[in-house]
DNA sequence: AACCCTTCTGTGTGCGGGCACGGTAATTGT
DNA sequence: ACAATTACCGTGCCCGCACACAGAAGGGTT
């Protein structure tokens, strides 16, 4: 590992000058075979590796990448990639990648558009987008796929060959997860309830895929006597009509001991349990926002799985650099780590979001 | 952020030369006050930063990192913190840092001394490595603080204010987390064990910390009555032995109905369980080493903690790059997180392990 | 042989910053 | 007052690569 091979040093190895091995390196054409096959032929043996730090120096070009995803205000959950996003900028800013965050509304596919009409104003070389319509989003995907701009889907996945990758987490194996992280905590013959908190589950894939999980984790022991019910419910927000919600649910189940919330809506059923009770059943949610991690501290709730999005956001961000910047084969689907949170490691997750700056 | 400032920008707006804005920059001296201060002030104005792709080109230096730690046939265990330092070293390597490893044997004081005598034959820029003697490591320290070596320690904790950090595990917090976990399992009356299969247990301080961690985790339920005992066994190898232990425990605790096995060999243990017992209590242990992943993909482990050894080495070299390239400022003390890890989410953590390289 | 294309190749400049060298201005000593 | 020293400053080259441009070599036409 004496020093690194040069473009210089191929070029004497192989009796050329260095813009011809440039030429063959970039495949501007314009070498003669002779020369080409010569080229390669040292670089093969030498084991050239571009010399990353003095390409992109040479380069002096900068890569827009354009992120497309809903706004805070109408769900806080989103500023998670987007920091993510903010984090990865640092340490790649010096390869010359710029960041311009375009925000539409979450229930609204006409700002959608309108915001992606924004973008291809003037466009990016890449866009990093949540595809939460999937209407539009196929839109999008074909103006990406007709303007020649790279692009990378985070947190909903739709299936499109041109795009880079999608990164998120697998929703089936989540309820997966959360069935086995129940089950732990349940007895024979006790009850285990699935419970959608969300206007239009019926419809909602992520929220079906995690029921099938769920579902399937307790089908594998068909000798095991656990009763498992679902139900969904739309007025999460009325403390009163859900306060009744869960004393009928009960009343109706005198053996419930276990709730597995399908979104980060857990510590709102939470707010309306009495103290004894939340204590004693077990409780699982999604998603390390505050109000959730308030009860995990106070042990209302048992375990939080993390999809990790700041991660997301970030590593959207790495891909494309990975691509665009070092020319690597980026994994097309790429699920993150279901993390298992609970009042005893949380802290160590917390601070990971915040610094997480890897490097550079 | 139309554009990133250059040394030349700040030496045009300040009215001087680059030279000059270099000197300040570097406090070589040889700059007059009034000079200083007009150049400081423009680089605050503009707020300038240096572009640390054509700095380090322009330095073109190598830091040389050496690593030092145990070999692998004794213990496989440290294949992973070395295989965290490669992955590291191949997203870094442009930025002129170059790996020195150095293997010791596990258990022999004197070996550790006679590599540290050849790494310094040849003093290198910086040193990572595991301080499992403590005499022997503070000969060591000595020695880097004589020779103005950046070190950075892992896995084992060694208290000294020269040293750029320590990344580890919180040993304590493990133990206090493992107690969560099994709790989550027991019912009222129960027993949890905690087993040591050490040889030397008594005196092995992240043992005594996990215990701590574990004794304080239930005594935060004064209420309930969950009984622990504990119990040290050395001849874990023998099998014959490890099964009459086991059955001794059964018997002298009818009740026992989780165990609690404070490192890497669980396996062993539930090797020499009848599968009717082992899939009925809670077993939790230590580490992602393959004969556990086998238990825990079979449900005879409950849950794993996973230390992230991988991780150690990863952060060790990144914290000296972003030391010595970056020139930012590094945490003291970095305890990485304690992953929850279980056959639903094993394979995650596995692939990451592999692959993990973040950037560059 | 003179000319023009086309294909191919070498040289030179610049990216931003580190650093050495030589030069100018200011200061000190005699 | 003048030389010798010191303090300060600007210029230019280099790091390894990308790319433009000029020019050479070869083939074909008149």
């Amino acid at each position: 590992m004496s020093r690194q091979i040069r473009i210089k040093d191929i070029a004497a190895k192989a009796g050329v000058s260095t813009g011809t091995v440039d030429r063959v390196l970039h495949e501007r054409g314009n070498v003669s075979p002779k020369a080409k096959v010569k080229v390669l032929k040292v670089m093969e043996e030498l084991g050239y590796e571009r010399n990353i730090i003095a390409s992109t120096l040479a380069y002096n070009r900068v890569f827009r990448i354009a992120a497309l995803l809903p706004g805070f205000h109408t769900d806080p959950y989103w500023e998670q990639p987007f920091s993510g996003m903010e984090r990865a900028l640092k340490t790649v800013r010096h390869y010359g990648i710029s960041l311009e965050p375009h925000f539409f509304e979450l229930f609204d596919p006409r700002s959608f558009l309108q915001t992606v009409g924004q973008v291809l104003e003037n466009p990016p070389d890449a866009i990093l987008f949540a595809p939460v319509f999937l209407k539009e989003s196929r839109t999008l995907l074909e103006a990406c796929r007709e303007n020649g701009i790279h692009n990378v889907m985070i947190n909903t996945y739709v299936d499109n060959p041109d795009s880079l990758c999608y990164i998120g987490q697998d929703s089936y194996q989540s309820g997966f997860l959360a069935g086995r992280l129940l089950h732990f905590g349940l007895n024979e013959g006790e009850t285990a309830m699935l419970l959608n908190l969300e206007v239009g589950s019926h419809n909602a894939q992520h929220l079906i895929d995690k029921e099938r999980g769920f579902r399937d984790y307790f089908g594998q022991f068909p000798g095991q006597h656990i009763e498992i019910v679902k139900r969904d419910f739309e007025d999460f927000d009325d403390r009163q009509k859900l306060t009744s919600l869960l004393d009928d649910l009960f009343a109706r189940h005198p053996r419930l001991n276990g709730i597995f919330f399908t979104n980060s809506r857990a510590y709102k059923a939470v707010e309306c349990l009495p103290a004894g009770i939340v204590q004693k059943i077990k409780i699982v949610g999604f998603d390390l926002i505050e109000q959730n991690i308030r009860h995990l501290r106070k042990n209302n709730i048992d375990f939080l799985i993390n999809q990790n999005p700041v991660h997301q956001g970030y590593m959207g961000i790495i891909n494309l650099v990975n691509h665009l910047v070092f020319k690597k084969n980026v994994e097309k689907l790429q699920y993150l780590p279901l993390d298992i949170v609970v009042n005893e490691n949380v802290d160590y997750y917390l601070k990971r979001q915040e610094e997480f700056e890897i490097v550079l």
